[in-house]
Parts: C-alpha cells; structure tokens; sequence
DNA sequence: CTGCCACTTCAAGCCGACTTGAGGTCAAGC
DNA sequence: GCTTGACCTCAAGTCGGCTTGAAGTGGCAG
C-alpha cells in the first residue's frame, strides 16, 4: 500500500513531525495507521496540508480551518457556509489591496507630509470603510472597551 | 488643544486602552503628553491605528508593522523596503485568491470528490507554485526539520 | 471638599501554535 | 542479535499580543 510516513510527510509538506502530530491532535488531518510506532498517512493528506496552510497564510485559525474543511477529509460544510468564507476573504483581500497600494504610494509619493497628501488619506479610508467590528476581537463582548 | 484623551482614541479606534499602551510600549504610536496621568494623542494617531489595523490583518506582526511604518510618524524608510513589503503582500493576495476560489469552487462544484475534480487541484496547486520558503516559520534555521 | 471613575504602573496570566526535552519503542541494516 | 535513528508520548516551555488584577492617582461633578 502507498501509504505515506509521517517523515516523509513532513519532508514533502514543509512541517515537522511535531506539527503534524499536532494537527492530527487538533482534529484537521487523520493518520490511517502505524508502521510499528510511526504514523502513516494517506497522499491526500498532503493536499489537506497545503489547504492548511493556505488557510493559515490567510490568517485563519486552526480552527477556522478545521471548520471549513471537514475534520477528516474534504470540505463539507453547507454551501452558505463556505461562500461566507470566501465573503470573508476577499474582505481581506481588499484590505490587503489597500494597504499594499498604500505602502506603493507612499514609495512614490514626493509630498513632505503623507498626512496632508489627499492620495494618502483615500487609500487608507478605502480600508475603513463598513469596518463594523469584524477580525479578531478575543471571545468577550469588548463592545466599547472598558479596559478591565 | 485637539489633543485626543486615551479613552477616545480607544473608543475611536476600537482597540482597548490596555492596548493603545501596549502599542506606545512596542513603539508603534506615541503619545504627546498627559492630562493628569491620562495619556493624550495627536489626531493623526488614529490614522496610525488604521494603518497598523491594516497590517495587523494582512498578518503582519507588529515589529513588521512597526518597519515599515516609522515608529514616531508616517512610513519614512527606503523605497526599496516599501516595495519589497508591497511585493510580499502581493504575494499573500494571490494566495488568498486562490483559497477564496477554491472555496467557492468546493461550494459549487457537484464532483462526489474533489480530490478528482481537476479544476481543484489546478486551484489548489495554483497556490503551491513558487513556494520555495515564505510566511513565518519561526526564527531557526529549519531548514528540513530534524524535530528536534 | 469629596467622591467617583477612568485612567496609571507593574507583574502575572492567557491563548494559539508549536517546539523542546526526557525517556521509550521498534524496524531495518550490519 | 545488536545498534541506530527516526519516530513515539507527555509535560513543559516559548513567543507574540494582549488582558487582567492589585494598588494608586487625579480631574471634575456635585
């Protein structure tokens, strides 16, 4: 059977062991057996792994992927769900627009002060606008912020 | 004086005074004075905010944040570094497309396995090209990782 | 003048995502 | 049949980014 070891999982993947372990641990990839003490995976696996590290890259949670892609597979979530995600994306996929643009600008921009150049303040309003609350705001309420 | 009292930079910029000082601590922002023992902030720390908010969700950690945007002002580093940031983000932008379009696709696409579907792993693989080493990884060499 | 209450400092705690260390197991190669 | 090397488990440690707690301060409303 083609069945991968964990190290040659790992050589392939870019993660350590420990990493995988730990991810196996945390639910978003699943071994199907063991070669005396040692893991071995299914090559799937490492297409999951490199959904996983997209997600990451993206700025999800373990979490957040375990939850867009299924626990011990492929994504199976409702479609509502997964369009959401990719709502969520290009949410900050525009942020990213901007902020690159605005760090290309302000490369280029000659004027003295950035505060002052009208280019500047559009770029960085285009990412403030319909803010809301979104991201990562810990699990409390911290509606407005009473500091303790 | 407009300056601005912690609380309403807080309130302004959603993040909690504890933060506001953990930020003046990391030498993101600075305050100009006190009020008593409250810190008071120029307007244009808002716009400060912004920017770091910006960076923090591209994934930027706050000494990155804190490179690319002078400690006590706007951005004042050598073009070269800007662009090489902007070209970074870049990057992470691609890889952000490409998982919102392989979302979609898995939210849309009727194949019973998307390992087989073709059009997914072209998505998938779009993200793996040109990986080489990125994103973080620690501060150690890793290079093949010998786990331990 | 007196509270009050949001701020202050400083140290400690917490969470996520792993890594590291100690001590152990085992298939493979000599 | 013994050594070796990469894995195993489990507990503890690390790092970034804050938050929380205790103890204190001071401007302002009444």
């Amino acid at each position: 059977m083609k069945f991968l070891d964990i190290g040659e999982v790992a050589e392939k993947s870019g993660n350590k062991p420990s990493a995988l372990r730990y991810y196996e641990e945390a639910g978003l990839i699943s071994s199907v057996s063991r070669h005396g003490l040692r893991r071995q995976f299914a090559p799937e696996v490492l297409l999951q792994l490199k959904l996983i590290a997209m997600g990451k890259s993206a700025g999800f949670s373990l979490d957040e992927i375990a939850g867009m892609f299924g626990r011990n597979g492929m994504p199976d979530l409702p479609r509502a769900a997964l369009h959401a995600k990719a709502e969520e994306i290009d949410r900050r996929i525009r942020e990213l627009t901007a902020l690159r643009d605005t760090l290309r600008h302000v490369a280029d921009c000659p004027a003295p002060s950035h505060m002052e150049c009208p280019t500047f303040r559009r770029l960085v309003d285009m990412a403030g606008k319909r803010s809301g609350k979104r991201a990562k705001m810990a699990k409390p309420k911290t509606g407005a912020s009473r500091d303790y």
